[in-house]
DNA sequence: TGTATTCACTTTGTATACAAAAAGAGAAGC
DNA sequence: GCTTCTCTTTTTGTATACAAAGTGAATACA
């Protein structure tokens, strides 16, 4: 059972670390060969990461890494506030004191990993704290809904902490430092602060999102171009 | 494929109008003979089921239909208005023709059930109705959770299609309208008013569990016991 | 009589072999 | 030279046999 859940961590490993891309075909072949199982086996795991919104199965054609395109990241930029406050709010309310700890532990990993400038760690660690919060808002309705932005967010923040400018320091510290307050406001069951603190830890993420997105133009030698 | 379709189709319906009982537990080898299929397919309808939240798998302990608890039902009512007044406004901006389409005829069918008295076939209508507006959504971080959502409304709603009182007939005739002037405003792409009726309409259904769950009380004889 | 332990049985999990469907290369026809 | 059809090859889907884990009943012991 243990070799079948490693390969489970594995793969949503690479695909949140973007080392599996968005739209990459898996072969079962190879992939049961590379983790020592059969086909059988690994094809419960593909099934299951395709139930999570990992993957996704085309009938007679394979597994393919979920893809990112136009359209999911619009439909991303408007679902996240909606469902990240509400289960920051749901979260603050229902925090069982274990949940509050692996929270706790969840941060100390993050702001470890925050010394190590590996991106990938960084990117993990900060998915991970805030599943936690996903699983915190016990709503089964929901916790679908979160894991699949979160699998999005992390992928696209992964472009963000790769290319990591001097001035983008302070801003992973500031995200570090919501993470402490959110931290504060649940354990004081403090909803109204939690929403506000999850609005502001979105928009500085949408930030960065979007500055990779659309960076500053390159110089501008298109005048030239015309004479 | 057809026949994996068939039984993934069928048990559906089974847990969605209770003939599965939420808690039952599920063989594996006396499903897989009664669909006429073997083991390692059956299993993967079973992850598959799993996947979309009509059955929860449990290490070593086989597949039970997903429970409905107390908690569940709390869960139920915090979220299902946010989510579903989310997707209304966004199936307004979204639908295409097609979709129109099959939600007028999806309508038709939930018209023509009323006709027959047939609880099963009323709920299951209604389920199709909000499954294609989930659809029309095409927003793939809300989808499962709509989905879910609707999979205990329905077996909720069930209770109350069975045993229908004379008065519950205008009620559902009601709950009728609403599906045509939501069909009416989506076309129009009216967001606003597509939530302003799937409120009422929430509003509507809400009542008719909520009496299901807290009934008139029995002629009170406490007072006798007193003596 | 109550409890604990062991053994048989039932059920789930895995591996391998086989069937079917899709993809691609090659040759024939236009 | 291009298209199209067919055959081969690769990949996914299914069935069956076997391994392992869990469950429950019966028996031995306190």
């Amino acid at each position: 059972m243990s070799k079948k859940d490693a390969c489970i961590a594995d793969l949503k490993t690479r695909v949140l670390t973007l080392a599996l891309a968005p739209g990459a075909m898996l072969d079962e072949v190879s992939l049961s060969a590379a983790y020592g199982l059969s086909r059988t086996p690994l094809r419960e795991v593909l099934q299951r990461l395709a139930g999570e919104g990992f993957i996704s199965l085309e009938a007679n054609k394979g597994a393919l890494v979920s893809a990112m395109d136009f359209s999911a990241m619009r439909q991303f930029f408007q679902t996240a506030p909606i469902v990240y406050c509400a289960i920051s709010r749901l979260a603050a309310e229902n925090a069982t004191m274990d949940q509050i700890t692996a929270l706790k532990a969840a941060q100390f990993d993050f702001t470890k990993s925050k010394g190590t400038q590996d991106a990938g760690a960084m990117a993990l660690a900060n998915h991970r704290f805030h599943e936690i919060i996903g699983t915190m808002s016990a709503n089964s309705y929901l916790i679908p809904a979160v894991g699949r932005l979160l699998i999005d967010h992390t992928r696209m923040s992964q472009r963000f902490y790769r290319g990591v400018a001097p001035q983008d320091s302070a801003r992973i510290d500031q995200s570090a430092h919501h993470h402490d307050l959110l931290i504060d406001a649940i354990s004081r069951r403090s909803a109204e602060e939690a929403v506000e603190i999850t609005l502001d830890h979105w928009a500085l993420s949408r930030e960065d999102i979007e500055r990779y997105v659309w960076p500053d133009p390159l110089p501008d030698d298109t005048a030239r171009q015309e004479t």
